[in-house]
DNA sequence: TTTTTGTATTCTGCATGCAAAATGGAATAC
DNA sequence: GTATTCCATTTTGCATGCAGAATACAAAAA
């Protein structure tokens, strides 16, 4: 026979990976906190595996950012500093500006009316007074922006860098002006996807993200001296 | 007694960032060609260690994107996709305009000096028509200023970026044309850092970037139909 | 009491072992 | 000649083993 058995959809997943994606969702959902200590022996039992792939998915997650590898120490949940998280910040405001460009150029309708669809999700959460409702359905809209950019790197960056972020929970005493002007902003952005103002948008995130950033600066209380965000 | 001894500069690194540091140099440098498969018999051989850090090393390595796991069969030195290419090309465009603008507020003078010499350095290449000397010097003004923008986590995910990039060698066939206006632009940068005009070398390294992606497409004959890049 | 020292235990970093999967041919069938 | 089957060898993925570093904590000293 000459034909070819499709390589099995996924039988199964290496455990390094399975490993890397529940430790990931851990910190950036927040269950394990900044300064955590992975403890290889109980996150084995935890896990079902072996310490192998357990280490190995550590390194995974060191790379990312999200975890810190100290010598002959073990693991743990990387800190958030508030000068990287500013840093971070402003790099997600360049990337998702130049995302809003190329989502402008090759999202199709049904991609926007998605868009649209979780805007309205969040102006009902907003009107409510949910903030976490909010917060998650803002986060699905920027997350869905920088997706149908149709840049994959663009895309993985980001939500790397998003990982890192969302464990901040800066959000918590989000003012009500700010939040107030960050719906505006939102209606705008929604405006300019619609008419595939590439300009606009680019200008429009960036200014969203900058006050984002600003409001979370203003939260810390502005640690850093040098503008490096 | 209470003092505490300062922990050892660096008695011994790890084993999997040994390995990793070095099949890094050997992916990007070109010694170790896309696609080559990474045996771990030899390279254990090689860097005298056991498989298990290689074997992380090629989890970090893989998350860095320069390597490739391939299910049950080991890892390859990541292909050079053209789409990837320009997709990763737009971004570092972007993340380079954010760090000329941050390298306009916060370089020293001194700092400014070292991409000065650069500079020049780079012009003397250009006047012999040395190509791979150029390239170099071109390289290293590139990451001066991402790293004087001193925004860590730009600098970090940019030199990322760039390790990608570097193994594609599309520079082999740049036209004299396009070499002289790059030099043109570069005068045009380093007058605009001199000067501490943010906006303007904010402009000025995202066209400059934007040709360099356009003259990569041309070369690669612009496999891509959506315009991410 | 508070600090220091000694020691048992735990934990990490790396090497090695083992089963399953993949690979490379040689022999066979078409 | 080309394609298929079989088997030996290699290679991978993961588990386990072992030495040394770190930690915890009790006893001794200040």
């Amino acid at each position: 026979m000459e034909y070819m058995q499709q390589p099995t959809p996924v039988l199964r997943r290496p455990l390094h990976e399975e490993a890397a994606d529940r430790i990931r969702d851990l910190i950036v959902q927040g269950q394990l906190a900044p300064g955590t200590r992975l403890n290889e022996r109980l996150l084995t039992a935890q896990f079902g595996l072996s310490r192998t792939p357990l280490r190995e998915a550590f390194k995974v997650l060191a790379t990312e950012g999200l975890v810190e590898l100290l010598p002959n120490r073990g693991a743990i949940v990387s800190q958030i500093d508030a000068e990287r998280l500013a840093q971070t910040l402003a790099v997600m405001g360049a990337l998702e500006a130049l995302a809003g460009e190329f989502a402008c150029l090759n999202a199709t309708e049904a991609q926007l009316n998605e868009i649209r669809a979780l805007h309205y999700e969040m102006l009902a959460h907003h009107a409510r007074g949910d903030l976490a409702g909010y917060f998650k359905f803002n986060q699905a809209i920027h997350l869905k922006i920088v997706k149908y950019s149709g840049n994959a790197v663009l895309h993985t960056t980001y939500r790397q860098m998003n990982g890192y972020v969302r464990r901040a929970r800066y959000m918590a005493n989000l003012s009500r002006e700010r939040w107030d002007a960050a719906i505006g902003e939102h209606n705008e952005i929604l405006a300019a996807l619609g008419a595939r103002d590439a300009k606009r948008i680019k200008a429009l995130l960036s200014d969203h993200l900058a006050h984002k950033l600003a409001s979370v600066l203003a939260e810390l209380g502005r640690p850093q001296a040098k503008q490096v965000a």
